[in-house]
DNA sequence: AATAGCCCCAACCGCGCTTCT
DNA sequence: GAGAAGCGCGGTTGGGGCTAT
């Protein structure tokens, strides 16, 4: 698809708005509301194009918008959310009334990822520091063992299809601050019979899309969350073809020409650890899921998962 | 006072998806 | 059904302000 066509016309301004500008977008949108984006800028006099435009009103100029800095308890609440929805910075955006998914996102990058650093966990995966550079080591080790390059090797499961998620220790957490959001999460778990704490993913899925409502920016056209479309593109078709395609695959014994497979190279080194220690499957290097599943939409972080959530960090 | 380096954040870009024709 | 147009999202960029030297 590559640039918009509107950007390909001339007189096409670019760079920072001046009030003028900002005036007269405002005006537009007060006056006619949001139809079609590609027209705002001839309607309205602007030598914008209408992508400027959109994105100019909803994290700029937007009357709902919270503008100063974030609150601990806002802070508290996109850590959080980032633990569960990843880099989604339109669905935890539309938790934080007010906010927009640029500022949000902006706010992740340049602060919070550097606070979580300094309290020792990865802002990735939301794990401790100290557990990622064990995981690198035991990597390490393996590729010296068997030769194999760090791309070379094998995945394996690393959690259950539509796995238990422990949304309610996580929940809980930020819940003395943000009553509302906890009690509307609960209400809509309990008819699922999800009363213990732990819920499984497709139910996680449904309350972010239950409460994805959206004042954010990325639903700012209407400012209605279009339920079960967007979430089910972004989380839960893939969710659901991942827990249903089996994407997952035991590692499998393949010869070919005579050359052992990583998969028999992998398993081999396995059985050897089996042997030598009592360890479980879980002790061989994690790859980071992030990194296997990049080309996905789904990268909810292992940290997400109810035996590896870290929450001291609340 | 000058300037180099760093940080923050507004804005842009590219891509995927949906809707329209 | 195919192609075009439009929208939304996440990643990246670059300019301005701040700080250290």
């Amino acid at each position: 698809m590559g640039r918009h066509s509107c950007c390909l016309k001339q007189k096409i301004r670019k760079g920072l708005w001046s009030p003028e500008e900002d005036e007269k977008l405002y005006n537009h949108i007060i006056r006619y509301g949001v139809g079609c984006w590609s027209s705002v800028p001839k309607l309205s006099g602007l030598q914008r194009c209408g992508k400027s435009c959109r994105l100019r009103w909803i994290n700029y100029l937007r009357p709902d918008l919270k503008r100063g800095s974030f609150s601990q308890n806002e802070e508290d609440l996109i850590i959080s959310l980032h633990a569960i929805l990843g880099n989604r910075w339109s669905q935890i955006a539309s938790q934080l009334p007010g906010r927009t998914d640029n500022e949000i996102k902006n706010f992740w990058n340049s602060c919070l990822k550097k606070k979580l650093r300094q309290r020792g966990i990865d802002p990735s995966s939301h794990k401790p520091l100290n557990e990622i550079k064990a995981e690198e080591d035991e990597t390490r080790m393996y590729c010296s063992n068997t030769g194999a390059t760090s791309e070379e090797l094998p995945t394996k499961p690393v959690f259950d299809t539509f796995p238990l998620v422990e949304i309610q220790t996580c929940l809980d957490s930020v819940a003395e601050d943000n009553v509302n959001i906890y009690n509307q999460i609960h209400q809509t778990l309990e008819p699922l019979g999800q009363k213990e704490g732990l819920c499984d993913y497709s139910s996680a899925l449904y309350v972010t899309e239950k409460f994805g409502y959206g004042e954010s920016s990325s639903n700012s056209c209407n400012w209605n969350c279009s339920i079960g479309s967007e979430m089910n593109n972004v989380l839960g078709i893939e969710a659901l073809n991942w827990a249903s395609a089996e994407k997952v695959e035991a590692p499998t014994h393949v010869q070919i020409n005579g050359v052992e497979s990583h998969e028999q190279r992998y398993s081999s080194w396995q059985e050897k650890q089996d042997m030598e220690s009592s360890e479980d499957y879980s002790t061989y290097p994690l790859i980071s899921l992030s990194h296997d599943l990049s080309g996905t939409c789904f990268n909810v972080p292992r940290g997400a998962l109810a035996s590896e959530f870290n929450v001291d960090f609340f």
